[in-house]
RNA sequence: UGGGGCGUAGCCAAGUGGUAAGGCACCGGGCUUUGGACCCGGCAUGCGCAGGUUCGAAUCCUGCCGCCCCAGCCA
């Protein structure tokens, strides 16, 4: 099944928002929203969340808002902000003129907060975080009532204003909601909607000293948005209860919450203090490495967004918590980049090649064809010449059975070029292979010998005199455990060899113009991408991804 | 020993009482001027386990087991 032809299948999202519609619950057009908190770059998990309801807004024709939850200033900032944006576009998804900010509606919270105080329902508690920590009870023991709880109104009103105009020190006091300290949904124990809190807030500046907290901001946001379905994901299923006593203490518009699981990709993680802490500490270059599982690494990697919205929504939605395998990203970024990538030649580990019977001053320019896959891609001309550069591992002195590449006294064919047959080996003091001699035949010219032999293997080449030199980065799993998120040591699972660079690497001249961005297919070797790091004095290109490879898999087994 | 959620193949996932879709991975074969792509075939007598209801159960009932989330003035 491809992108094209699949129709994602009904999930249970989608039947809800259906039976709401039908119901009357909701009239169209519904509204979802993205609710990213600027802390950190978009990566995969968060892009699944937001694709989720991108598409149901799509698919009932409804509307999308993107909201930065940006209700703490301490982890939030500029470059986030910005960066969220840039990535969430880059995928594809578009949310219009919807653009706001939790903190677009503080002032409302507040007004909202001085209401539920009125009624009695909200109180101001001088606990310090350790003492509310000692009331607070367990899991299987209730919690104590705060010695606050039962403060007036006016006296909360007067504290209330008083949190707001600085008079008191971070952390000190906090303003709660009056719920139910016995309750066994702890979100339900008297949970905190304002702390004081001294801070720049990248929006806002030193206009408040006290934040409302997250629980107390979105379910009104939702509701001050119109939001009429709410996606997020499983751990906030036991807040629902909050954010509709909220909601109906407030008696304002009620958005539908709906929670699905989160997914994770292996060997690499998705929390955000684990990318954070990658970054921070210098194992990878920045949020936008080719490794990382950001949006913008995954971009610099040379994934398309078609590829990963076709990932994201071939996972699926339900409620389960699944690790997909990397094969299937993989899979799907291959799917894509097979069709659009043109194709090119280019040696990662250069042997030189030398055609002792091609006459020293010729050269000449083949066809080649710039995708199997696409027809009116057309074709290009390739210089050949009497010295080549072909791949280190396709040559082997004395290979096993299923070697089918060269070796002494071996015919091959040149990937559109010339049948050659490996004639000599030159080996220097250390008994390095550093040169084959060959020679070749003249009337295999464009690859079909006319007397019908086929070689058992096609190698690619790029003519030496014409290369252009090129760095190539080439990139394995970052961490060597199926699951990196999970418990163990994070950093010690680190693989060492996730990044190798390829310093002497040689393109074809076609390549001259490529860049920053250009995909191709490095025919044999994989999808490369050109790294923004690229110039045209250094050549710098990523590798994508590896085409599937056939006779790695059988060596691997003799192993 | 509280509350919430989840268990279908190595991984993802359909299935909502009528006899286990599909994809990835893997294995075999075809085709091939990329050991790529593509094509064909194989891959759960079985749906966490045990009972029960029913002509019939992955689907309903009961009990058990396992895994995840919650005790931030994080989101």
């Amino acid at each position: 099944m491809t992108a094209s032809d699949s129709t994602p299948p009904a999930d249970f999202i989608r039947d809800a928002i259906a039976s709401d519609l039908e119901s009357g619950r909701f009239t169209a057009p519904i509204v979802t929203r993205l609710p990213p908190e600027p802390s950190g770059y978009v990566h995969l998990g968060n892009a699944y969340a937001f694709a989720i309801s991108a598409r149901m807004a799509a698919a009932f024709g409804g509307q999308l808002h993107l909201r930065f939850d940006d209700t703490n200033p301490v982890k939030e900032e500029q470059e986030f902000v910005d960066s969220i944006q840039a990535d969430i576009r880059w995928l594809g998804i578009d949310w219009g003129e919807h653009l706001y900010y939790a903190s677009d509606y503080f002032e409302q919270l507040y007004d909202w907060a001085v209401v539920l105080i009125k009624r009695e329902k909200a109180f101001v508690c001088d606990l310090s975080a350790d003492e509310l920590r000692g009331h607070f009870g367990t899991l299987t023991e209730p919690g104590r009532n705060s010695p606050h709880r039962d403060r007036s109104v006016s006296e909360n009103l007067d504290l209330f204003a008083r949190m707001r105009a600085g008079e008191f020190d971070d952390g000190s006091r906090t303003l709660r909601a009056k719920i139910d300290m016995s309750s066994g949904n702890l979100n339900l124990r008297d949970p905190v909607m304002y702390r004081i809190l001294r801070a720049q807030h990248q929006r806002t500046g030193d206009a408040w000293c006290i934040y409302p907290s997250y629980d107390w901001a979105h379910g009104q946001s939702d509701s001050i948005e119109g939001i009429t379905h709410s996606l997020c994901s499983l751990e906030f299923e036991d807040h629902r209860p909050l954010y509709d006593w909220f909601l109906d203490e407030l008696g304002v518009f009620h958005p539908r919450q709906i929670e699905f699981g989160r997914v994770s990709v292996t060997h690499v993680p998705l929390g955000k203090r684990k990318l954070r802490v990658l970054v921070e500490e210098g194992h990878v270059g920045g949020w936008d490495d080719p490794r990382m599982p950001t949006l913008a690494g995954l971009r610099r990697r040379g994934f398309t967004p078609e590829s990963l919205r076709n990932f994201l929504e071939r996972v699926g939605v339900n409620k389960r918590q699944g690790i997909i395998e990397m094969a299937f990203l993989e899979h799907c970024l291959r799917e894509d980049l097979n069709r659009r990538a043109p194709r090119a030649m280019a040696v990662m580990r250069p042997l030189r090649l030398v055609i002792e019977n091609y006459p020293e001053d010729q050269a000449e320019e083949l066809d080649a064809i710039n995708n199997p896959e696409d027809a009116s891609a057309g074709t290009r001309k390739v210089p050949f010449s009497r010295e080549l550069w072909v791949e280190r591992d396709d040559f082997m002195e004395d290979p096993p059975r299923k070697f089918f590449r060269l070796s002494p006294g071996r015919e091959v064919r040149l990937r559109y070029a010339y049948f050659v047959t490996c004639t000599g080996v030159i080996k220097d003091a250390e008994g390095k292979v550093v040169e084959l001699r060959c020679s070749y035949d003249p009337e295999t010219r464009g690859g079909d010998a006319p007397d019908g032999r086929r070689p058992k293997a096609t190698l690619h080449w790029v003519s030496a005199r014409h290369a252009l030199s090129a760095e190539l980065r080439i990139y394995e799993h970052l961490f060597t455990t199926d699951d990196p998120d999970g418990g163990g040591d994070f950093i010690g699972n680190l693989n060492p060899g996730s990044l190798e660079l390829l310093g002497d690497c040689k393109l074809e001249p076609s390549l001259s113009g490529a860049s920053a961005g250009d995909h191709f297919q490095f025919e044999r070797l994989g999808y490369f991408c050109v790294d923004p790091d690229s110039s045209p004095e250094k050549r710098v290109l990523n590798r994508t991804v590896s085409l599937r490879d056939t006779w790695a898999r059988i060596q691997k087994r003799r192993v």
